[in-house]
RNA sequence: GGGAAAUUAGCUCAGCUGGUUCAGAGCACCUCGUUUACACCGAGGGGGUCGGGGGUUCGAACCCCUCAUUUCCCACCA
């Protein structure tokens, strides 16, 4: 026989991903059969695969795949975000690369080569998808910002904000300085830092009179952690509890190097115990500082550019980076005689998700989403099980977030993206003042409404109405100028459900009708809040239905020393060359085997191993069975084997499914293997396999390749190009052109005979002990023992006898009456088993054995008597409780008898 | 600072409503094996007082309290 014993993936992998697509088996239309739909979380456009897409993705095609082989209409549709913070950041270093500053683009051209580069590294991880084998229906493959996409966006926008749940104002909000944009509270991280805590000196003011009498200045003293902010001061702040500071209510002091003038305020907001019990207050740059500051009608002092270094209003370390400018001030301070001391200091700072540059609080005008309302129906279907997340623990913070939710900061000073719909013209022909707004989906649009906006009478124009001219109108038109800014990606991704079936181009289409709510949703438990809880959201208020029924939550993949998997660690494999090293299927096992819903994966390439092994096995299986040849003529000696085999793939199979159901993929798939390696290959292939170079019956043959054949349908879903592959071997009937493993039917659940299962348990154990004497004794499993048994309980061995011979090796094996003098023994269940050797038994080491066992098993009567005796147990326990210990008890009882008797015997 | 979860064999994890599926699985480990599908293999084996301490109960890995450790989420203390 010339087939390669081992599996190779590099000669089927790609062929069977080819014929699948060009069969169209990926593609789903709508029709009469149940939907099964999952909708992709769309990777970076830009990205490449790392390994939580490589769980992720293997969880969604088992699910797919599955379902598809349970007849259902599946459906997978793929595609890619546009992730506009972290594509146009790489845009912007490669034109820096090139010598480029964006800064010299217009925004036509940045936009140009921004496409150029998402043409060139788009789709490759879509491209590395298929090599995964991930069965997505790639002609609905769709991207966040295309025009539908696009479109639908700026349509959600618009309705949001004619339901006034969009608004702009100006706010607090996160400033990313290195990426030039603000960005929502969800994409702060926040870690804790060493820092430092400045103790800076303020001088008091002296009042004329100090100053005639040369009294010397006094001063207070401030903590803070940001000495660079100081120019900013607008106030010190103290407790008007606070005794110590009573006496400098209603004084000014000056700020340090720029000797400006300001205020002491009295809030109760100052901890009297924390750093000096003094505050300086910054409102420009510190979110409290600035609530305190409209509190106190205190000014904004803002001296920070966009890009993080300090402005003209910081007067000194003007143009300075402000990290550069920290240290720098310090120096100065001391030098000035204002630093008192410095502290060592550990606080939390915020981190831009994307740039991880840290977060500057800043004043700035933004559009805002109000979450409240939006909230409630997507909290609510979560807590009534509408859509269930799996697993359920992240019920809680799901529920803690949507209660607290905060108003959603929309906007972004970016390029790459949807723009904002939102249009602005002054407010009168006349005179300056503030800017008219209207929104408007195209400039077309956006000027008839300016127009007829103009048109209307000017307001505060006295008794007569007066009206602009149809020049002046015309010439406001021509400066009309669209919001610059672009929608934080997460405002297209929370439409994705929806807007991959078109249903806002086309809200009543055939595609969205019938695959919208989608089935399951596979994602990682971070972005819970960025995407599920909007999505459901979004789903609510576009479509008045949730989106998807389950949330299967995903653990984070790390590496085996617990570190989250990261390129700048170097710690991340790179799936690809997983594959090339150990083939898709494995390592799609490899993924699987160890992570069940919401824990996260320490990985580490032995499972790759393992799975390689795994579909080793399956193959090398196919091997013995494809060399065996078929003798028509031959009785079937393996009907209990074959009715066993029969009963147990249908226990595994109530088993994998009933995990299933509950999501718990890792465990299915553990049974699966099990099933495979022991059950089938290890115990059933070894009780039919002819003896060397015979001829197998027919009967067993057709069995064998019938269960082989369910055995490969039940794997399909894990191991796809494996079970294709063979599925295709002419081992099995002759396939048509489009049957498939890939569609053929998932088997189902049929009888299982219970008692039959037990009996076989016990004969595994005899098989077992019989190996085992041989270990102990040396003994060749090539020498034929006999075997005598002699029967207490009710099993009927003469269906065993033959298996048992064939599996442990024994030449001649009878049912006696008697015990066998002489002979080593052991029991299996309450029936006792002798194997007579031709060297004398070792009469002691026989004793201390059974002596060993019958202190265990008085120990355990003594135990379950004891029970039995107890009243209040007899009383409390439930009857079945009772009737078991009862069972015990006899079967205790009965035990010790016999190895009783066989100690009497050995002694006698 | 608030909240949640976890802690079971060397590692990764099961263990559903307290009582034979109650101490389990896979991997790793040890011994033996060049048997004619597979050494990416086969046969057999060892290994845990279920984080510590209390309590409830006839009975606790499971329920309660407490401590410890770890992880995650949330939070504006300079």
């Amino acid at each position: 026989m010339s087939i390669s014993t081992k599996y190779n993936p590099a000669e089927t992998e790609d062929k069977w991903y080819s014929y699948w697509l060009s069969k169209k088996f990926f593609h789903s239309e709508p029709d009469e059969r149940e939907p099964y739909t999952i909708v992709i979380p769309p990777p970076n456009v830009t990205g490449v695969l790392h390994m939580g897409h490589m769980l992720n993705n293997t969880i969604q095609d088992v699910l797919i795949r599955k379902a598809r082989m349970q007849g259902k209409n599946a459906c997978w549709v793929p595609g890619t975000d546009h992730a506009s913070i972290a594509t146009e950041a790489k845009v912007v270093a490669m034109l820096k690369e090139k010598g480029i500053d964006k800064k010299d683009l217009s925004r036509e051209e940045f936009l140009s080569y921004a496409w150029e580069w998402k043409e060139k590294y788009g789709g490759i991880i879509l491209e590395q998808l298929k090599k995964l084998g991930a069965s997505c229906d790639w002609d609905r493959t769709r991207f966040t910002m295309e025009k539908d996409l696009s479109e639908a966006v700026i349509d959600a926008f618009i309705h949001l904000h004619k339901r006034e749940l969009i608004y702009r104002g100006k706010r607090m909000v996160n400033w990313d300085p290195k990426g030039m944009t603000t960005v929502s509270d969800e994409e702060v991280i926040r870690k804790e830092v060493n820092q430092k805590l400045y103790f800076i000196k303020y001088e008091i003011k002296r009042e004329r009179v100090d100053i005639l009498n040369s009294k010397p200045p006094t001063f207070l003293t401030v903590a803070t952690t940001r000495p660079e902010t100081i120019m900013a001061d607008a106030a010190i702040c103290i407790n008007p509890n606070d005794e110590r500071f009573k006496h400098l209510k209603g004084k000014m002091v000056y700020v340090p190097l720029v000797n400006r003038e300001i205020r002491i305020i009295q809030d109760e907001y100052v901890d009297i115990d924390f750093g000096t019990g003094c505050l300086k207050v910054t409102p420009a740059h510190d979110l409290n500082d600035y609530e305190l500051g409209v509190k106190h009608h205190l000014p904004v002092i803002d001296i920070l550019n966009d890009d993080g270094t300090l402005n003209e209003s910081a007067i000194i370390l003007v143009g300075e980076d402000r990290f550069v400018a920290r240290k720098k001030i310090a120096k100065m301070l001391e030098e000035a005689g204002h630093l008192e001391k410095v502290e060592d200091y550990k606080s939390q700072v915020g981190f831009s998700e994307r740039t991880d540059a840290a977060i500057e609080p800043k004043l700035s005008i933004q559009w805002f989403v109000k979450m409240k309302e939006l909230a409630q129906p997507a909290l609510a279907d979560v807590l009534n099980g509408e859509v269930n997340l799996i697993p359920n623990k992240f019920e809680n913070t799901y529920k803690h977030w949507m209660e607290n939710v905060r108003d959603w900061n929309i906007s972004r000073q970016l390029w790459w993206g949807q723009r904002i719909p939102a249009w602005y013209g002054p407010r009168s022909l006349m005179y300056d003042g503030p800017d008219h707004i209207e929104i408007a989906k195209t400039k077309k649009d956006a000027l008839e409404k300016f127009r007829e906006y103009y048109r209307r009478p000017i307001e505060h124009a006295g008794s007569d109405e007066i009206f602009y001219t149809e020049n002046q109108i015309s010439k406001a038109l021509d400066n009309i100028r669209q919001d610059d800014d672009v929608m934080d990606t997460w405002f297209s991704s929370w439409l994705w459900p929806i807007s991959v079936f078109d249903g806002f181009k086309n809200p009543d289409n055939k595609d969205i009708n019938y695959y919208y709510p989608t089935n399951d949703l596979v994602t990682a438990p971070e972005i819970l809040f960025f995407w599920v809880a909007r999505m459901i959201m979004a789903g609510h208020e576009f479509m008045g239905k949730k989106p998807f029924t389950n949330v299967y939550l995903t653990g984070i993949v790390r590496d085996k020393l617990g570190r989250k998997m990261s390129k700048s660690l170097g710690n991340s494999p790179d799936p690809i060359e997983l594959i090339g090293k150990y083939g898709a299927d494995a390592v799609r096992v490899g993924m699987l085997m160890s992570s069940p819903a919401g824990n996260d994966l320490m990985f580490d390439e032995s499972y790759c191993e393992q799975g390689r092994n795994f579909a080793n096995k399956i193959w090398n299986a196919f091997r013995l069975v494809k060399g065996w040849e078929v003798d028509e003529k031959l009785e079937n000696p393996n009907k209990q084997a074959i009715a066993w085999f029969e009963s147990r793939f249908n226990e595994a199979l109530i088993e994998i499914e009933a995990n299933f159901k509950q999501y718990r993929l890792s465990e299915a798939l553990l049974i699966t293997y099990k099933l495979v390696w022991d059950d089938f290959c290890a115990w059933y292939l070894e009780m039919v396999k002819p003896a060397y170079q015979q001829p197998i019956d027919k009967a067993s043959f057709d069995a064998t390749v019938g269960f082989f054949e369910k055995i490969i349908k039940l794997l399909h879903p894990n191991m796809p190009f494996i079970t294709e592959e063979l599925w295709h071997d002419d081992l099995f009937a002759a396939r048509g052109e489009m049957d498939c493993c890939i569609v053929a039917d998932f088997p189902k659940v049929e009888d299982v005979n219970e008692p039959l299962l037990k009996e076989a348990e016990v004969i595994k154990t005899v098989v077992a002990e019989i190996r085992n004497v041989r270990n102990q004794k040396q003994i060749s499993p090539k020498e034929e023992l006999s075997l005598s048994i002699k029967v207490n309980s009710h099993l009927n061995y003469s269906n065993w006898l033959t298996i048992i011979s064939k599996l442990a090796n024994v030449s001649t094996a009878e049912v006696v009456s008697d015990k066998l003098v002489g002979a080593t023994a052991f029991m299996a269940g309450k029936d006792e088993f002798f194997i007579p050797l031709t060297e004398n038994i070792d009469v002691e080491a026989e004793k201390i054995r059974l002596k060993t066992d019958l202190v265990y098993l008085q120990g355990f009567l003594k135990s379950v008597n004891a029970k039995l005796g107890n009243e209040r147990f007899v009383q409390n326990a439930k009857p079945e409780i009772i009737a078991n210990e009862r069972n015990k008890q006899a079967d205790a009882e009965a035990k010790i008898r016999i190895i009783e008797e066989s100690l009497g015997e050995l002694e006698g």
